[in-house]
DNA sequence: CGAATGATCGGCT
DNA sequence: GCCGATCATTCGA
């Protein structure tokens, strides 16, 4: 099932992940795991720039056994838990030996809905279904199980297709990160990435 | 080896 | 709107 249009090394290997971020809203995230390909809008993504970065795990070149994979050449998922409950999807940018990423914050339903439901154990289609990047990792079906995966690889389980969705630029919000208070001279980071008016963004504005 | 920590969510007041 | 859950990972001894 080799499918044309899932973004390639190109698209994930270049320096800038913050220009990475604006452009992964409005491609697909799909995943695809017993037998159910579920698949969903990205609306809100952030960027994480390794080394300059108090918010990153890899702040100050800090290489562990868990963010060596951000190390890796782009392309990859890095997958984490949070307070010991919640997974979060990212994707690894930039060439081998820069630790970039790009958290995937909320996703907008696409396919497979029931299953996203089922997952999730909700009755009907609510905007905190994927809103969140804990929860829509639960939709998505996605664990620290995944971490270190090749998104570009034909037989991969998760990848990100281009589905010529086309979001304008005035129509991206720029705003703070999350937990950079303790970092001030990133606070003006402006990383946080969503799509205008998308119901299916965590917690708008 | 033990203790502190956290890029969140959901339930409760 | 606030508070507690819950555990892999990290760091210090």
């Amino acid at each position: 099932m080799d499918n044309p249009i899932r973004l390639n090394l190109s698209f994930y290997q270049r320096e800038d992940v913050v220009k990475i971020s604006k452009e992964l809203l409005g491609k697909v995230l799909v995943s695809h795991f017993d037998n159910v390909k579920t698949a969903g809008i990205i609306v809100e993504t952030e960027a994480y720039r390794g080394p300059d970065d108090k918010a990153s795990h890899a702040y100050n070149n800090r290489y562990t056994n868990r963010t060596k994979v951000m190390y890796e050449a782009g392309g990859l998922a890095y997958v984490y838990l949070c307070y010991g409950i919640h997974h979060l999807f990212n994707v690894v940018t930039a060439k081998k030996g820069m630790a970039h990423a790009v958290l995937i914050r909320a996703i907008e339903p696409l396919e497979e809905i029931d299953a996203m439901l089922y997952r999730r154990n909700f009755d009907n289609l609510k905007p905190q279904l994927t809103a969140g990047p804990g929860v829509m990792s639960i939709a998505l079906g996605i664990t620290i199980a995944n971490s270190g995966m090749d998104l570009t690889h034909p037989n991969s389980n998760i990848w990100i297709e281009d589905r010529k969705i086309v979001v304008k630029p005035k129509n991206i919000i720029e705003s703070p990160r999350v937990g950079v208070a303790y970092a001030e001279e990133c606070a003006g980071w402006n990383w946080r990435f969503r799509i205008a008016g998308n119901k299916f963004t965590s917690k708008a504005k």
